[in-house]
DNA sequence: GCTTCAGGTTTACATTCGTAGTCGTTGCGG
DNA sequence: CCGCAACGACTACGAATGTAAACCTGAAGC
């Protein structure tokens, strides 16, 4: 299988997937909002907001409108598909694909509040239906 | 918070849980056991197998003791602790610690199987009691 | 004994990531 | 009309990672 070079299927990094969160929360928004929004947080300045976008823009994870002069960002990668994407990354490196290990593992290491529990409750008998 | 130079809080790569695994899953073996187990699958040399365990070493996850002339590895970290701490980094940066959307995600990836809802009610059953 | 081999240690090197500085342009305030 | 501030583009650079070769030492075979 080769390489791919371009395309949405690069690896979204952890500095730039908190940029995505940013964008998935509110978009389209322009480099500074996008700083308002995590800089503080993060401890970042201007640069390294620009310096990851760009390279969302070029793993084409991220979008571009010109307004006036300036761009707004935008993701082209839903939020879900991103989430289901690294679940099952992790689900299957740690757990061989199976979900049960991974729950149990949640419930051993307390990592599952009664409300979890609850909700997860109600899930299966949704899709149990 | 100082950077933590050693101990087993170093970050495990992929290709160094890959070698994880295989110490997990048989141990202690030396080197060229290690590259026996996985050299094929991941397409892998034996210095490539070297550095990564010496990496691990370094980084107090795998620990030797001497065989004869030469080093028989086993894993310093139990594969729950490992497994627990990525799932609960991963709970974290995509659900905001909350495990019960992690499973809505799972649901909604088609990545549970009849088997994975069983077993889950099961353990669902058993945490109630 | 000398050669070879096996295994650990060092060094290497390209790529990605985190983090940020510099550069060139252009619209805007004065 | 001109300098400046704001922006995107390009450049930078150290650390981590993936992958591996070179090297050194002692053991085992001949």
């Amino acid at each position: 299988m080769a390489k791919r070079s371009t395309g949405p299927g690069e690896r979204i990094s952890e500095a730039e997937h908190a940029v995505m969160e940013v964008l998935w929360d509110r978009s389209p928004i322009s480099a500074a909002e996008v700083c308002e929004a995590i800089c503080a947080d993060r401890d970042w300045s201007i640069p390294t907001v620009k310096t990851l976008l760009s390279r969302l823009v070029q793993k084409e994870a991220v979008g571009t409108e010109p307004q006036g002069r300036k761009f707004l960002y935008r993701p082209l990668i839903a939020r879900s598909e991103y989430v289901g994407v690294e679940s099952r990354r992790l689900v299957n490196r740690l757990f061989g694909g199976r979900a049960a290990p991974l729950f149990a593992q949640l419930a051993e290491s307390e990592a599952l509040t009664d409300d979890d529990l609850t909700e997860i409750e109600a899930l299966l008998r949704e899709m149990r239906k």
